[in-house]
DNA sequence: GTCTATACCCTGATAGAC
DNA sequence: GTCTATCAGGGTATAGAC
């Protein structure tokens, strides 16, 4: 049996203590994130508020980078069992106002819910060199989900404003950077107009 | 009359050669943002690219961002004497496809033409701190003319999908990050869809 | 005004004791 | 695994000669 230090409600294990700098790590960088954003957040910043020393991060991670990875696949994890507990798989057609409702508030609600990822993904996003073309890869895949809807209507003999993918960024340009400027708003409200905005757009007829 | 150097073609006032100096940090750094982005060039790029040695730069400017805002105020310059040259300032009919397309193409190869200056700016905008609400700051003057153009409408009596403001924050997140991401692109391509999509959305009738 | 040289600070990353 | 201490590199900004 290994030895306990004298008496505490921690545990003591080797491996129990390294989890725990580990989750503290992410912890701290999540927080430090989302108020001065990923950029400007330097690695003496994340162990300092993490309450522990410089030398420590680098027994749990390579790079900054490298914790971003880390904080990125949890939130996979996470939005993958929300989808299990019985996500709108469903919603295909993508002129029908409460599937595109639906749509758009979920990406509104995990983009708002994991704003420190979010945060940090975008300014990284947008600090790569312009020309690795980075940011139309990124916000293309971000977007997959979106473009198979849109391929899936024009495939059905609905005529689309462009081509899928082309449509899929543009509106992916539009949610991520508005969401990234607009962290504190009413969800509902602006769902509500992207929806009507991007359903029959500014010249729709709203009479009805 | 002042002392001129022996013989040669260049001007040789101090005045003169500072403004050559000048220029020459300004178009330096254009060409490198536009390649390397604003935030990975380093003011000792600049000057190794415009010939200059280091301590020469701050004679001019007492920081990168204050060069960013001569090259702004150069392309507020420039943008004014376009308009001045009979620019469309009688768009103010949003629901009519002509001249939202007019709207949106000038928008686009304004960015295009100023690349280097727009991927600044934009690079700039998103390296600050989320919390300071630059982002959204920045988005909303940038389309003070379609928030204008939008209200006019509902003025009208035209219903539009939300609030001018929102919309037009959100068109000018769309445009700005799809124009960042995709420098490239055939512009007509992109404006018609970008036209057909705010005008009529996905769902709109398109069989005409 | 422009140059060379350099001081200075910040940050990332490692070494070695515990 | 974690700490303290430290080093190396890159980048900003200034000093002083020309």
């Amino acid at each position: 049996m290994p030895r306990r230090s004298a008496a505490e409600g921690e545990p003591a294990t080797r491996k129990e203590r390294a989890a725990q700098t580990r989750a503290a790590l992410l912890t701290a960088a999540r927080s430090l994130f989302a108020e001065r954003g990923y950029l400007n957040t330097k690695i003496t910043d994340i162990t300092a508020a993490a309450g522990r020393s410089t030398g420590s991060f680098y027994e749990h991670f390579a790079s900054k980078d490298e914790l971003l990875e880390a904080l990125l696949a949890d939130l996979e994890n996470a939005a993958d069992a929300r989808l299990a507990d019985g996500g709108p798989e469903t919603a295909h057609d993508l002129t029908d106002r409460a599937q595109l409702r639906e749509h758009l508030a979920i990406a509104w609600s995990v983009m708002s819910e994991h704003r420190p990822v979010t945060v940090a993904l975008f300014q990284s996003m947008i600090a790569a060199d312009p020309a690795s073309g980075r940011a139309w890869h990124d916000l293309t895949s971000r977007s997959e989900t979106l473009r198979d809807h849109l391929t899936y209507l024009r495939d059905r003999g609905h005529p689309l404003p462009g081509d899928p993918e082309l449509i899929g960024t543009a509106i992916a340009a539009m949610l991520s950077t508005l969401n990234y400027a607009l962290p504190d708003a009413d969800a509902d409200a602006v769902v509500d107009t992207l929806t009507d905005l991007l359903l029959t757009g500014l010249a729709g007829d709203r009479t009805a």
